[in-house]
DNA sequence: TAGAAACTTTGATTGAAGTCAAAATCACGA
DNA sequence: TCGTGATTTTGACTTCAATCAAAGTTTCTA
């Protein structure tokens, strides 16, 4: 287990590459992501410090992953990980866990895709992003957003311009400010709230 | 451990329930899902025999689960589960690999949710039940829809015309047949693939 | 077995988000 | 510092699927 560092929009792994490692973010933000043949891209989550990624029930990686702000990660085996597990129950009963609470967000992630509106999934994802933040430091009404539109559009199931339009409403309603396209600082943390579970 | 049945519309379990069980389907097929405060609906999964629902990461259950179909299932406690886990690492091991293929299948479904047209998911949709029904029996270019055309369209993130339109389109080009609603015959099973990959 | 309720299909129209296009802004290397 | 390419924003228009509406079916049940 040692630790390894990706610049930005560098590649952790590629899906179908032998899953021969086990990382864990320790600073940064991974992309995590599935292609259709024709280019049409799905984000399925990013990564932060604190997150596992790599783990897979077979050989191979199922998904691409890739540094979007610089990234330090902790590398494991994979060998010694399944070793861990089979010599420690506790150690493998949280894992267990860990993988329930994944699939339960994975869960919200679908309401989100499946039923909610562009304005909807772009104001949950800032809560979440908010959320988040708000657990690390205390301040915080404002957080980065170091991932590009693009990967924004890809997560939510919409497209770069719907993002940015989307946005831009926000920022007209006061209810957020930009101070910059990878800053933002929320005003009206309340009325977001709102957006995000019932639109209108 | 303990066999139990639900008639088909019955309620296994509801989101906010103390998760007390772990179920395994033996017969039948069940739905999982989640609402919206204004009742929009995710369906989540289908559980079909083989299949393990209930788990969760902590004290509740994070969806509700209903039979489609007459289902039977075997009922397991949690704490019984539990037990077998700490002091079983190969049956723990066994779970955690069924969990990440569970993730793994939803990634699937995130791709499909975010990303693919009507007929996209519809073709998707009818590809998964074909060959699952192929594992079981030989034969098998028809399969049961047991579920609502409701619950395809909340599972899809369609609506119930939409679902309704795009199997007529499937089955006006002759690529399937619907004996009844609730049966589908596939005629032309490459031509429903190349639809479920890439949209005409 | 008739009538009601639930479900599915079909049709007409609307609307939210996509597409196409271009301007504005930013980021980086020469 | 300038200039080029990448990214983001804005605008005009189109389209796919949603909505609204109604007719057909099937399934209960009284």
């Amino acid at each position: 287990s040692h630790v390894h560092t990706f610049g930005a929009g560098k590649t952790v792994f590629h899906e179908g590459d032998n899953a021969e490692f086990i990382y864990e973010i320790l600073e940064g933000v991974v992309r995590s992501s599935k292609m259709l043949v024709d280019g049409r891209r799905q984000v399925l989550s990013f990564g932060y410090p604190g997150d596992m990624i790599g783990l897979s029930h077979d050989e191979f990686y199922h998904s691409d992953c890739d540094a979007v702000a610089p990234v330090k990660v902790r590398v494991f085996r994979k060998n010694a990980f399944s070793g861990a597990m089979e010599s420690d129950p506790a150690f493998c009963a949280h894992l267990l866990r860990t993988a329930a609470a994944e699939v339960n967000s994975m869960q919200e992630h679908f309401l989100m895709l499946g039923r909610k509106s562009a304005m909807e999934k772009i104001a949950s994802f800032l809560i979440t992003l908010l959320d988040r933040q708000s657990v690390e430091r205390e301040d915080a009404d404002s957080f980065p957003l170091p991932m590009k539109r693009a990967d924004i559009a890809d997560f939510l199931g919409l497209t770069i311009e719907t993002v940015s339009r989307t946005l831009t409403v926000l920022r007209k309603k006061g209810i957020i400010e930009l101070p910059t396209a990878q800053k933002v600082h929320v005003l009206k943390p309340l009325a977001l709230r709102d957006l995000a579970e019932s639109d209108l």
